[in-house]
DNA sequence: TGCGGTTATGTACTGGTGTACATATCTTGT
DNA sequence: ACAAGATATGTACACCAGTACATAACCGCA
């Protein structure tokens, strides 16, 4: 209907494309996961040509790299932000199961690209690295409040319910998820 | 050296290679992630032809499903017969202590496996009723021993601590993970 | 023993992939 | 205004994937 044999479509300014590239690609992810994400398919959704990925990226990897890196960052800013704003122990405790139920378990999205990130840091050493940060960025919010060991079984409690969460089929409500945080923090 | 044009290799007599091919692809996927797992490499593994592949799996999906069906099987497995021998309350809590320290973080290989289904299920309908069927089975054999509330959280936990060993590069000692499991189910 | 169907094997085919690269067009500094 | 370099675009290529299928070898059974 509109393209047909489409001539050389019109070149675009565009400053920030690779921005706008690697937020192509976190949808992509967590539309197809890393192992459906090519080339094309970011390209496409940024509605972008395919050479436009080549020129910006000098690899896939290099493009995945960007991404979960961005995607860790804006998780990690969250975590910051809702510890930051507790002012004492109860109030800790309080945004723990407030950041799990609303920021990490509210968006599919973020959660399905939290998994993609866990696997393929399994097998990538620079995505490796990407996770390692965030987890010592998560603990060091949480030994804000709580003792180092406090704190490492509240994050793993943490991933636990996110995965649990994001696996489920009968998620843990609200409810059930506070009162989990306070058994173990109690 | 060996090979060269080697003609057409003699025929082997292979009953429960289907069996075997499970086993091969459940390696190839430790190894390789879901991502690089592939026919071939698969049939490598085996040491079989590639057609063998077509003809004992209607498709590359097919054997995932019942290759990660065989997995949570054999840690299912495990899991029923740690919480089956516990005669009390106190023992149950050792339990799922052994379990995670021993039986979940203690080969990497699995380890692997369970995060490459967990994302797998995100995204593939029928390895998602696998986990969900296992998640059922790991509950059941908690509520042996705790009520229903206790064994989610305890499940959750579990899946937590195994998540956070398998990515950290500064792991949980059975020390640590004994002081979560104590002190969510104190 | 011979026959039928099951199992095994090699190979061809189509499609999609990452990447390189020649070319075209714009912005920016002078 | 103009050159130079940065940015954009289309396309080609080599590679590897899943799958289909024709052929061959074997087992079990009458």
């Amino acid at each position: 209907m509109s393209g047909g044999t489409a001539g050389r479509r019109p070149r675009r300014h565009d400053p920030e494309r690779r921005e706008r590239l690697i937020g192509a690609a976190l949808a992509v992810i967590a539309d197809h996961g890393v192992a459906g994400t090519t080339h094309r398919r970011i390209a496409r959704a940024a509605d972008v040509p395919l050479g436009s990925m080549t020129y910006h990226f000098a690899s896939l990897e290099e493009v995945l790299a960007e991404a979960f890196t961005r995607h860790a960052d804006s998780v990690a800013r969250v975590f910051d932000e809702r510890l930051g704003a507790a002012r004492n122990r109860a109030e800790a405790v309080e945004a723990v199961s407030a950041l799990v139920s609303e920021d990490l378990l509210g968006s599919q999205h973020d959660l399905v690209l939290t998994v993609e990130l866990y696997v393929a840091a399994a097998r990538n050493p620079a995505l490796r690295a990407v996770t390692q940060a965030w987890m010592a960025r998560s603990r060091r919010a949480l030994e804000r409040h709580f003792d180092a060991t406090t704190a490492r079984e509240v994050d793993a409690l943490i991933e636990g319910l996110v995965l649990h969460g994001a696996l489920s089929t009968d998620p843990m409500t609200s409810e059930q998820i506070r009162h989990a945080v306070h058994r173990l923090l109690r």
